[in-house]
DNA sequence: TATTGTTATACTCTATAACTATA
DNA sequence: TATAGTTATAGAGTATAACAATA
């Protein structure tokens, strides 16, 4: 007996076998995220993109740009983007090491690190809203599988 | 004794609890997916969306456009392109009823009907495929808990 | 007035190649 | 010759608003 709304099926239109497709559920899954997201959080201009890379650097001050771009699975060329913004908007640093002269090392400013600090909660909090539809055991375990299939199981 | 690859952990970089979030999980996710389909099915020419459109047309033959695009979550404008690119490739046939001339049904041609069927084997295999660090009861598990996230438990 | 679909514009993100400056 | 990052261009996708035709 399912009365729930079935926002997917509506319109008496029917998927079949794609409903099996990982990679259909995730496409429909991160949409569904980032509507969310820009609900909850786009009053405060935050992109996830851009929050996700200012995180990362705050957690790795000095770290390099390419070696940020590949664990995030960001392209080069867009992060030279994502980081010309941040630093246009007095957020993140750039500084080019006497070593080697070719890499750029980040590191956020003061004004970088507040961002990050007034908007934390709101962003690691996003995760279980985004879910309405899990309880918390479900939500764990999407977690982990997510992270499973990510090749990061053990990633701190 | 963890001596697997880790593909988001390498650099030492360290991402805190952002490991956790749902949004930041399925981002990575998705590209990793997007990456591998296009590895395995690029030859065909195939596309993700495209051809999910077209799956569905096919399962619901006559069916409105507006009513496919909402249960796919894709824009209205964007909707307006997609089928353009079919018809234009002779896949789709486009028909403005009489009874409401402002709607506009969709079905395939004869042409669409073998492009899905040529590729149905492929693109409905590659979820496997886009998921070996999982084995297969957590396969099942990570689709049903995605099918539940984007409140499809009971589509059909 | 409301609805269906279209057009136009802008922005995010990805893909690719050509380029620079270093190494 | 290889590497790090940049620039430029193309494309997929989303968001939004204005619009025409129809209801």
């Amino acid at each position: 007996m399912n009365r729930q709304t079935r926002p997917q099926s509506c319109d008496g239109i029917v998927f079949g076998e794609i409903t099996s497709s990982v990679g259909f559920l995730l496409r429909l899954a991160q949409v569904r995220a980032f509507e969310e997201f820009y609900d909850v959080l786009g009053h405060h201009g935050l992109k996830p993109g851009e929050f996700t890379v200012l995180w990362v650097i705050r957690l790795n001050p000095g770290a390099r740009q390419g070696d940020i771009a590949r664990v995030l699975s960001v392209k080069p060329a867009h992060m030279t983007k994502l980081v010309q913004r941040s630093v246009d908007e007095g957020r993140v640093e750039r500084h080019v090491p006497e070593d080697d002269r070719r890499s750029v090392r980040l590191r956020l400013t003061a004004a970088g690190e507040r961002f990050v600090d007034d908007n934390k909660q709101d962003f690691l909090n996003f995760a279980p809203a985004g879910a309405p539809s899990l309880d918390e055991e479900e939500g764990r375990m999407l977690v982990k599988l997510l992270r499973k299939f990510n090749g990061m199981e053990d990633v701190v």
